[in-house]
DNA sequence: AAGTTGACCAAAT
DNA sequence: TATTTGGCCAACT
């Protein structure tokens, strides 16, 4: 039995395209959570079935892991895997996922 | 009940 | 670009 908050954050996740990444505060913007960008990374955690946890970054497009840790590492190989680029430490920019309303209206839908 | 922690963030420096 | 600062708030000590 789960938080409401957890529910909406993994339904936000969800709908993060492949190829694109999104901040741990714009998560908790979309998901109707303004300024808990820290109740995301726990909702991720806990995640009771597989989630794109991959594609969630911080705001300065870095991975929150430590670089070097294997949880780094992996996070790092998914995203090469779906095409997303690194320049050094940081994903290129143009990477940003930048819902459009239909999109988001879209993952709405139940 | 009170203090600490955390897969964070924006603004200022 | 990097570091510091203050803010955030649910979950845990």
């Amino acid at each position: 039995m789960w938080s409401a908050y957890y529910r909406q954050i993994w339904q936000t996740v969800l709908a993060i395209p492949p190829g694109k990444v999104a901040s741990y505060g714009q998560i908790a913007d979309l998901a109707g959570l303004p300024g808990r960008a820290r109740l995301v990374g726990k909702a991720l955690g806990l995640s009771p079935e597989p989630l794109p946890w991959h594609r969630v970054l911080r705001s300065n497009l870095t991975l929150a892991f430590a670089a070097g840790t294997a949880d780094a590492l992996l996070q790092r190989s998914l995203l090469l895997e779906e095409g997303v680029i690194f320049q050094g430490q940081r994903v290129c920019a143009h990477y940003r996922w930048q819902p459009d309303l239909s999109e988001l209206l879209f993952s709405l839908q139940y």
